[in-house]
DNA sequence: ACCCAGGGTCATA
DNA sequence: TATGACCATGGG
């Protein structure tokens, strides 16, 4: 099916800088990652991979719980007491994997303080590096964890750009990164709010019932489709 | 009952 | 490069 545009108010055209103003405007700051420490975003990051951050506080939970949200503690446990503790968060057995395979490579670098003082592109690549670890996961380490300036490409930035026609949608992780970065500039902050902002704006929003008339971004989550003509 | 959730790996063409 | 199968729980 086609999608019609939705106009914004006005002719002024849409950009990267008046979408994040919209937003900010609306939601306020959204004070992101929920964590408390650096290394528990790094596991928040893993385990929250397709999987709602509802089911990650509870897996994440049971860690502390258990003494094991810790590098040297999630290598000491066995793999099957982990994805036990993991279980909430769904792929328990992959994560309880993906995590420990983190944790190596943590306590091999050195632990935080020798890993950020890594240059970027350095970090960048380590990361991915990590079985487990792909582009978005290594992009949320890097901007929550080591407040790198990396913005983060999810399928509700996609999403978002793609139906506000700034993107065509189907562009190469990288390609879409690159051009994000160098049409804002690098900003730690403002990549950390913006997106977070397109996070909240996709689910507590849209999915109760659309307020997107009153956001002025209408077209930007799946219930936004009826507001949609062909 | 169905859909989706703050993805990544691996096999295949 | 680009799909498809697979991983798995919990909430709407």
């Amino acid at each position: 099916m086609v999608r019609a545009r939705i106009p914004n108010d006005m002719n002024t055209p849409v950009t990267l800088q008046s979408i994040y103003q919209r937003l900010y405007d609306y939601y306020g700051p959204q004070h992101w990652w929920p964590g408390d420490s650096p290394f528990e975003v790094m596991v928040g990051a893993v385990l929250t991979q397709n999987t709602a951050w509802t089911n990650v506080e509870k897996a994440i939970a049971n860690l502390q719980e258990h003494a094991a949200l810790d590098p040297a503690a999630i290598m000491a446990a066995s793999g099957d007491d982990l994805a036990d503790w993991l279980r909430p968060s769904g792929y328990f057995n992959v994560k309880a994997s993906r995590l420990q395979h983190l944790c190596r490579w943590y306590l091999e670098a050195g632990g935080y303080a020798a890993l950020a003082r890594m240059d970027t592109v350095a970090l960048r690549q380590a990361l991915l590096c990590v079985h487990g670890v792909g582009p978005e996961t290594a992009d949320d380490i890097l901007l929550y964890a080591f407040e790198r300036p990396v913005f983060v490409i999810d399928a509700y930035t996609r999403r978002l750009f793609a139906r506000l026609g700034l993107f065509e949608g189907s562009e190469p992780y990288e390609g879409m990164r690159s051009r994000v970065e160098g049409s804002l500039g690098a900003d730690v902050g403002l990549f950390n709010e913006f997106h977070a902002l397109i996070v909240r704006h996709a689910k507590e929003v849209c999915r109760v019932r659309p307020l997107c008339a009153g956001c002025e971004l209408s077209a930007c989550c799946p219930g936004c489709d009826s507001d949609l003509a062909d």
